[in-house]
DNA sequence: TAGTTTCAGTTAAACGTTTAATCAAAATTT
DNA sequence: AAATTTTGATTAAACGTTTAACTGAAACTA
């Protein structure tokens, strides 16, 4: 079996405790001793064991990460991508993450994550939009929360978020580059702050370069942000407004619903019509035309919220952080310049 | 703070053995104590802790898994796809995954693996190839280690294996099934069992369709089977070898360098020549010509997995279990009938 | 009825650490 | 030289469980 913490005090002839003050630097050890220690812990090859450290000092050295089974499991890897960057970084700190996924349905009697009720974890992250009543039962449990790509007004948290509006802003004004005056938004699930933000950039970038902003440019009312949808959602649109000549849809999925409309009704992409995205999901790349979209760098989402989760473990007063994160504009193949009329 | 068993004895009016007893289903324990004891356990909402129980149990509840950086970073998610798989399952098994990754190039000092060091796991996977010296190390702690994608002759241990050698087969076959009589196989790397495997799979189905075997007709001397070392082979293959009218690539990433040298000699696929590849990994779909190739369930390798890893922790005897998944035949566009000549 | 079993629970030790409290010896101060 | 402080270590309690050993009462057995 591995050596104990009693094998090496043993070995140097000294009680467990000198052993583990030596352990610690506690500088009320002598030198000599301490050396001595060390030495029987190298020819041991001795390492404190991580449970038992826990049970005293009450800290696990775990990270929880929670995201819906949806999440997880959807094609797209965009938060296993987010899962993969923690998994990196939680490295780099030392930590381990631990993941749980919040089955859906949700059932009516709401469990708490296992390494939550067995006490497995210092604090959790929250990857992406959970539902509501799972939040509040989280809450309850006094253990730091820390959010990627989501957050929740009504208590401030801490959370490492995507810089949506400047990136509504950036599409939109990507568009307006290339001429065009007549720009539509396609979203939905508005009560979605990243959907919302990224609206609020696309006013923002009208408003600041003086178009006109109509409601009739909007389509905000589908329920979910979904290819279908989408693909919907530009129906409605093209029927109530012929003069549109560039979409910004609030997503990638959405986007590529827009575009498969558009292809159907022999619309061509960009030329009659442009097309803007936002994520850069992987099958971006590769529709055709290849879809102009605002690239969402999801590993460095993942690093940046074990760094913020490090912080606020560490700390003894209770911080409550914003990271932001950038996006970039990826310039591809479905937007271009308006054409003349 | 959270409730230990002490606040349940206390409302139980019972001592902490009866609880755990209680908890445990132990036969000693009075139904209607029993009951009591349940009751309590409900009103406080109480759950044991993972660590505390872990002492004694000196059982973690954690699966180390281990894979090297590169295999991590890759921008290829073939093992973070079996590892993704692996952390579902875990789940079902009511085990955590603690990943750690190996560093390249390996330190002359080789450290273990943290959570082994600190004993927080129960039993490590090993995805993919690791260092022989690397291993070497794990293996002298007395620790059950699970293969996936990987195995050793020296120990015979338990390992989950992709159908390599039917893999190889079925492409050849495929190929047969065409009309190709005169086939190539680009290999490399040709001590990794894998590799192996796919080209005893080749030299079977040649030789049970009586088609001639010649060491012309095969390039195995490549050190890494990547996307340069696929060209290069290509170009020497043909170099020496004019009337081949197919290749199977022992994987992917070799087959694109073929597909590229083949393209830039203004050779055309599948005209020309047939190209066949394996593993299916995502760019497969996307290359054009789409590229025939065996695909291999990267999740379900981590399902599996974690199911071996399970019957090893449960079963008290040594058990050294080999489970092989299979692989699926994608018949795309880099293969096609064989020219009339 | 005395002796033995069975029942239903309790006591206490153990798991491997950390750390507050304590202590003996040495060094310093009066 | 006695009293005090400092030094460098040890003892023991604690963290939250499990479980072997024990116990007292009740239920059998001879």
């Amino acid at each position: 079996m591995h050596p104990t913490i009693k094998d090496v005090a043993k070995k140097a002839n000294v009680s467990i405790a000198t052993v583990s003050l030596a352990i610690h630097g506690n500088k009320r050890i002598s030198e000599e001793t301490k050396q001595k220690v060390m030495r029987a812990i190298k020819e041991l090859n001795y390492h404190p064991s991580r449970p038992a450290r826990g049970l005293v000092s009450q800290k696990t050295g775990n990270i929880g990460f929670i995201l819906t089974e949806n999440h997880f499991l959807r094609s797209e890897p965009f938060y296993t991508q987010i899962f993969l960057g923690a998994e990196l970084e939680a490295h780099n700190h030392d930590y381990y993450v631990l993941l749980t996924t919040i089955p859906e349905p949700l059932p009516k009697k709401i469990k708490l994550p296992r390494f939550v009720a067995e006490r497995n974890v210092d604090g959790i992250v929250v990857a992406g939009k959970i539902p509501d009543n799972y939040l509040k039962h989280l809450e309850n449990e006094d253990i730091p929360i820390v959010f990627v790509d989501y957050y929740t007004e009504e208590h401030d948290c801490s959370a490492v978020l995507i810089d949506n509006f400047n990136g509504g802003k950036m599409a939109v004004e990507h568009l307006i580059g290339l001429g065009h005056k007549n720009i539509a938004f396609i979203g939905g699930d508005m009560n979605h702050p990243s959907i919302k933000n990224r609206f609020n950039g696309y006013l923002s970038a009208l408003e600041q370069h003086q178009l006109p902003i109509s409601p009739k440019n909007y389509n905000l009312d589908e329920m979910n942000t979904t290819r279908e949808n989408g693909y919907l959602a530009a129906k409605k649109m093209l029927a109530r407004n012929k003069s549109i000549t560039a979409i910004f849809a609030c997503n990638d999925a959405m986007a590529i619903g827009v575009m498969q409309y558009l292809q159907e009704k022999g619309i061509s992409i960009p030329e009659d019509i442009s097309l803007i995205g936002f994520d850069d999901v992987e099958v971006a790349a590769i529709t055709s035309p290849s879809l102009t979209t605002l690239a969402v760098p999801k590993f460095e989402l993942g690093w940046e919220v074990i760094r913020l989760m490090d912080r606020t473990l560490n700390s003894n007063t209770i911080i409550s952080n914003q990271v932001v994160v950038g996006v970039e504009l990826k310039a591809r193949n479905s937007t271009g310049v308006v054409k003349a009329c």
